[in-house]
DNA sequence: ACATTCACTAATGGG
């Protein structure tokens, strides 16, 4: 039986599940492979599917799920050589690129998959992307005038991307309008040779064929194929005439693939275009060939793909997507699978950009070794020690188990596999949608695009929100992923995008579907900054030091040597308003030649701490790199550094920044005015202060910039790989968090009991001379933080002042509440939350303290789980209440309210007990987020076989902070 | 047994 997560179906689009695999020999001995299939996940009916001539070798074993194209005659499928496709995972796609790099060698397009690099490529790469966009504009606009040409490759040279990759490659504007100046003349021959909307004209070819394009149907066509498990984007999708000699001219659509390095016409180039050909058959006839077009030349060169061709790529896809979909393999212990071979090509491996990793999987404890003895590859990984190579694989693995239940869980898949209508109800789509009114063409390739709900049909809610990232498509998979781009408005009948392509042309009866976009990047950043980490460099090799082999932090002795004399007394000034521990951590801070790491327990002031680090950092003229997982976390410590004297560059997408900190972000600075490569590095050296979160290190800054040392704030809730990113770019780095506070989520179960919940902050933790703890605090009076102490911090955790140990909330209109609920209730026992205690989620208990003379905004709701939220938000519907935040105890972490009343929902005292109560640290976060009053809502036999609350409880009834004797309502 | 943030991407060319 098929488990829960597989979707089978039939006809064009089928998805079969590989019930047996038999390899039998056939007639003259030749070998076979008959699989037990069915579409129907009662495993009922079963179909037969021969593989044969070749076909055999597909790595295709039970369990997998697979496409066939073909015939199907009485239950029997043939796939041989004349006829019929095997798609293996159909639902993994794969890049036309990938493929093609896989001919030569599969190990590196596997790897290719995993580790996607960055390392800012070459001037060619540049000039490639330039040059294709510039045919890309001509095209559009129909005019391949040379002044036309040289308007857009001005433009070019000053567009913000390239400009960037400009500063990465150390390139000047001139240089490179000097390589791309040289590729004009050769496009506006092109286009006078072949470019013809006449009956007559084109340009004869090699193949004796009179050949014109006539028009431009699509550039940069984005095509997801779930038939054939391909996906690409074709440069230019053509309308051609083909003059054939006494017949009458033929009219096709087809694939256009720019090239401007060597006309090599190489089989990976052809290959590229022969799968263009077959993704094209998701939007239209079969062009059965395309054109590779080598600017450089000029030269047309036609590409005929037969069925042989398409044969030979397919399996090759095939192999490449087993590889990339059986990932690991688990026999008891799960571990990563073999990879294909290394291959003997010496020259290929010189400049193969994944031969690191090649050799990283290769010494791998507990992997596969090829066994190959290639000396380039054996040296890539001399430099590290098994432990090196162990952390590597192991932290592989975990990315490997993680990305498998994330892939899972919401994939792109979702968009083909299921209707419209199914994937509303697991939120973040919109389906039965009309496009209406005009596109507005905001920007450089920005389409502004409005949807409105059909009439009838699902209305209802949507899973949408603002600044979500979406892929359009049609409701008859016509059109999978036709566009992409932004949410930016949205009701419950319409929706506004900004999309990267203008869908104006689309016919106006096509229904429309918008899937949020979890994206495909899966955790690929882990694992790029794993494979950093075991380079061969100084950089990567201290941190080695550091993190794997645990080698002491280094600190010196005397704050004079590195404190500048002129900032003293600013320092000095600055220090004046920290408490005792607070002062203790910039001193650390400042003494360290490695890392500190500062422990910030509830309350302890961290975002002031950070704050003042930077601020003194800043006075003494040392660079620093503050970064953070979210970008909420950034921006708060920005909010309150620039009150003071401190520039900063913001780097990140301005739609995630906080408003208030949109004047310092690169976009901004850029829009005020750069246009030149000077200009863009002056900004980039200006600040001493960069802001950014961990992901945002791919930006080209870092492939130059170096700084004195790294903050990073929130560490312990961030994954250890992640965290990583920033590091590579600092001397020294300072991580901020409480590892009793909330880990870094993990869904995948494995993974987490392997370990891969240890953020870096608690790995290094254990270094206890590069630690410093912050453990006073103004937020909890005494009452509420001794629970917390005893909980978590073994009584460490102090008050800052008398204030905070009293304070209690003022209510003042308490008395004549009081006076109504004696009323009503008569018996005096019973008193003020006594109905809320009858049922937890009334919201009567709110209702006592709003009445009482306390603001809904001080108030905050906590619950650990979102349908609870849901329910109780609900039921907080009305206008005096919309300033109740109610909210999950992980969206609490880092803030505080006055009152907090806290749900803990389960109650079934032999019921299933969820993972999420289990954990001592969403404990603490939840009951530590409270300032003068604690309300907590559960019921205690239930709660009792968590440890946490357990413990929680026993310490509530020495105390008597328990309110009944056979409690449903604890309160302090 | 359900908690969440980040992310523009597939292709750019060189032996």
């Amino acid at each position: 039986m098929a488990e829960n997560h597989v979707i089978l179906t039939t006809g064009l689009h089928n998805r079969y599940w590989i019930l047996d695999v038999q390899e039998v020999h056939g007639a003259r001995g030749s070998a076979e492979k008959h699989l037990t299939i069915t579409a129907s996940k009662t495993s009922h009916p079963t179909e037969i599917c021969i593989l044969k001539d070749g076909w055999e070798s597909t790595p295709v074993s039970t369990g997998d799920v697979v496409h066939l194209e073909g015939q199907c005659v009485s239950g029997t499928w043939l796939i041989d050589r004349e006829s019929g496709f095997l798609v293996l995972l159909p639902d993994v796609l794969i890049s036309g690129t990938s493929i093609a790099s896989g001919i030569r060698c599969m190990r590196r397009a596997v790897l290719g998959e995993m580790f996607k690099r960055f390392d800012g490529g070459s001037k060619q790469m540049l000039n490639g992307t330039i040059v294709h966009e510039i045919f890309q504009k001509a095209a559009m606009s129909g005019d391949f005038s040379m002044e036309r040409l040289q308007l857009l490759a001005n433009q070019a040279l000053l567009s913000p991307n390239y400009l960037g990759d400009m500063y990465t490659l150390k390139l000047t504007q001139e240089d490179m309008k000097q390589e791309i100046w040289e590729y004009l003349p050769a496009l506006t021959d092109w286009a006078r040779d072949y470019l013809h909307t006449s009956p007559q004209a084109g340009k004869k070819l090699l193949t004796l064929k009179f050949i014109a394009v006539t028009d431009f149907v699509d550039i940069e066509e984005n095509i997801w194929s779930p038939r054939f498990g391909l996906k690409g984007k074709i440069d230019v999708t053509a309308g051609v005439r083909i003059h054939r000699k006494g017949r009458p001219p033929l009219n096709r659509v087809m694939p256009l693939e720019l090239k401007t390095g060597k006309e090599s016409n190489s089989i990976e180039h052809r290959s590229q275009v022969i799968l263009y050909t077959l993704m094209s058959l998701e939007r239209r006839s079969d062009a059965e060939a395309g054109f590779l077009l080598y600017l450089k030349t000029g030269n047309l060169h036609p590409i005929v793909g037969n069925h042989m061709d398409r044969r030979e790529l397919l399996k090759l896809r095939n192999t490449l997507a087993h590889h990339i979909g059986n990932s690991m393999e688990k026999e008891g212990k799960t571990r990563m699978a073999p990879l294909p071979g290394i291959i003997t090509d010496r020259q290929a491996c010189k400049w193969c950009p994944q031969i690191r990793n090649c050799a990283l999987y290769d010494r791998a404890p507990d992997y596969y070794s090829s066994e190959s003895q290639q000396l380039l590859v054996q040296q890539e990984s001399e430099h590290l020690t098994e432990a090196h190579l162990l952390y590597f694989s192991h932290w592989l693995l975990l990315c490997a188990l993680e990305t498998h239940t994330m892939e899972r869980k919401g994939g792109r898949h979702n968009i083909w596999l299921q209707s419209a209508q199914e994937r509303e109800k697991s939120g973040g789509c919109m389906g039965n949608m009309q496009l209406i009114g005009p596109v507005k063409n905001q920007s450089d390739g920005v389409y502004i695009h409005r949807f409105e709900r059909r009439r009838g049909g699902e209305q209802g809610v949507t899973g949408l929100i603002v600044g979500d990232r979406v892929v359009v498509s049609d409701q008859d998979l016509q059109l999978i992923g036709v566009a992409a781009g932004y949410v930016t408005d949205v009701s419950s009948t319409a929706v506004s995008c900004s999309l990267d392509r203008d869908l104006s042309k689309c016919s106006s009866d096509v229904v429309f579907r918008l899937d949020q976009d979890e994206g495909v990047m899966g955790l690929s950043t882990h694992l790029v900054n794993l494979s950093k980490m075991m380079e061969r460099s100084p950089p990567s090799e201290r941190l080695r030091e550091l993190i794997v082999d645990f080698h002491p932090p280094q600190f010196i002795d005397n704050l004079s040597s590195v404190l500048p004399r002129e900032a003293k007394d600013t320092v000095a000034n600055i220090l004046k308003g920290l408490n005792k521990p607070q002062k203790q951590a910039m001193k650390k801070v400042l003494l360290s030649k490695d890392y500190t790491l500062i422990v910030g327990m509830p309350g302890t002031g961290k975002t002031t701490t950070i704050c003042t680090l930077v601020r003194i950092l800043h006075a003494c003229g040392f660079s620093v790199l503050l970064t953070s997982y979210t970008h909420s976390a950034v921006d708060n410590i920005l909010l309150k550094l620039r009150r003071f004297k401190v520039g900063f560059l913001r780097l990140g997408r301005a739609q995630k920044v906080h408003p208030d900190i949109l004047a310092y972000t690169e976009e901004k600075c850029r829009a005020n005015g750069i246009h030149t490569l000077p200009e863009l590095e002056n900004l980039y050296n200006k600040e001493l202060v960069v802001a950014t979160t961990c992901m945002g290190v791919k930006h080209p800054i870092f492939s130059r910039r170096r700084f004195d040392f790294c903050i990073v704030d929130e560490a312990s809730q961030i994954s250890q790989p992640v965290c990583l990113g920033p590091l590579f770019y600092a001397q020294r780095f300072v991580l901020v968090g409480d590892h009793q506070q909330l880990p870094p989520i993990v869904q995948n179960t494995e993974a987490r009991l392997l370990g891969m919940d240890e953020s870096l902050f608690k790995r290094l933790e254990r270094k206890s001379e590069a630690v410093v703890q912050l453990n006073v605090q103004y937020r909890m009076n005494s009452k509420i933080m001794s629970l917390s102490n005893t909980l978590m911090y073994g009584g460490r955790l102090e008050c800052g002042s008398e204030r905070t140990a009293s304070a209690m909330l003022a209510l003042p209109s308490q008395g004549s509440v009081q006076r109504q609920l004696e009323l009503s209730l008569g018996r005096p026992e019973d008193l003020a939350w006594v109905q809320a205690a009858l049922e937890p989620l009334n919201p009567v208990c709110f209702l006592d303290t709003t009445q009482a003379g306390c603001r809904a905004s001080d108030i905050g709701v906590i619950a650990p789980y979102r349908q609870q939220l849901k329910v109780i938000s609900g039921l907080l519907a009305g206008p005096a209440f919309s300033t109740v935040e109610v909210n999950t105890v992980d969206k609490y972490q880092g803030r505080d309210k006055s009152v907090i009343i806290v749900s803990f929902v389960r109650s079934h005292p032999e019921g299933n007990l969820g993972e999420l109560l289990k954990d001592w640290r969403r404990l603490n976060v939840a009951i530590t987020r409270a300032k003068h009053k604690l309300l907590m809502v559960g019921s205690a036999p239930t709660l009792r076989r968590y440890a946490p609350l357990e413990k929680l409880l026993n310490h509530l009834t020495q105390e008597s902070m328990i309110s009944f004797t056979l409690p449903r309502l604890l309160s302090c």
